[in-house]
DNA sequence: AAGAATGTCAACCGCGTAAGA
DNA sequence: CTCTTACGCGGTTGACATTCT
């Protein structure tokens, strides 16, 4: 038994806006609102459309504050950063860039964004080790503090104070963590010598075990950091970040957080 | 030039939840 | 307090465009 629709389906129209579809959407919203009801406006505007259709037809295209493409480096930045700091919540996120929609930043993340740091990630080296898993270097992260980083939120974002959530846990992966690469400019991570964020085959992992003493690091050298999770130096932590020689880094899934 | 593969993005789907009856 | 309704969100799909072979 499937969820009750919120509207007959046979007896809306659905597919692509028509632009007289799109003219009276926007001459009933520009005039009335939307009333605070959806579900009651299609039928007020003379449109065979479900409500819901109605809604993101509005938000994601034809409310006159959108722009559309064009994303600036600024703005990957701060989708980059958020993205470190809360994972999905494109809403969230949007609502961070004036102009953007949740549903625009989404499709920009994966079908961009995503891919570029990627491909960087694929440029990373891989130093095979005598016992797996392979040992990846990090890109450098920007000297930052986490009070550097919320600075630069500040200049860039609408309402810079974002909480970052922490959740204990005792497993990472390389995966898991993502520089706050809000202030470079250009390139995000144009500083990481041409590398990118952690590599994304998942296969490094590291036991925090009960403290973050159990994390540490090597300098890499050129820009990029060599994480070796078996033995080493200690890292410090901060309980919402891993600081590493240069830099800190996010958990990149927001339930994750240093121990 | 044509078909296949890949990329892009608008739109849909369904779940979680807030608000009101 | 419970139920219903509508909204908002994130994930997914599919049509169209572009690039590759």
């Amino acid at each position: 038994m499937g969820r009750t629709p919120c509207c007959d389906r046979a007896a809306v129209k659905r597919g692509p806006w028509s632009p007289e579809e799109d003219d009276a959407l926007r001459t009933y919203v520009q005039r009335h609102g939307s009333g605070g009801n959806w579900i009651a406006m299609p039928k007020k505007a003379g449109l065979k459309r479900c409500g819901k259709s109605c809604r993101l037809r509005w938000l994601n295209y034809l409310r006159p504050d959108i722009r559309h493409g064009g994303f600036t480096d600024e703005e990957d930045a701060v989708i980059i950063s958020l993205y470190s700091q809360l994972g999905s919540k494109w809403s969230l996120i949007a609502s961070q860039l004036e102009g953007r929609t949740d549903n625009d930043v989404k499709n920009y993340w994966n079908t961009k964004l995503k891919k570029r740091l990627l491909a960087a990630a694929a440029t990373a080296d891989v130093v095979s080790t005598p016992s797996p898993p392979p040992i990846l270097r990090l890109p450098a992260a920007p000297f930052l503090t986490p009070a550097a980083t919320t600075t630069a939120h500040a200049s860039l974002l609408r309402f810079p104070s974002l909480a970052i959530p922490t959740v204990k846990t005792e497993t990472y992966t390389c995966d898991d963590f993502l520089a706050p690469a809000v202030l470079l400019g250009d390139d995000p991570f144009a500083a990481a010598g041409g590398s990118a964020d952690a590599a994304a085959d998942g296969s490094t992992s590291a036991s925090a075990g009960s403290s973050a003493s159990n994390w540490s690091a090597d300098n890499g050298g050129e820009g990029s950091f060599l994480l070796d999770f078996c033995a080493g130096s200690d890292l410090g932590s901060a309980g919402d970040h891993l600081q590493l020689p240069g830099g800190y880094y996010y958990p990149l899934d927001p339930s994750l957080s240093l121990v």
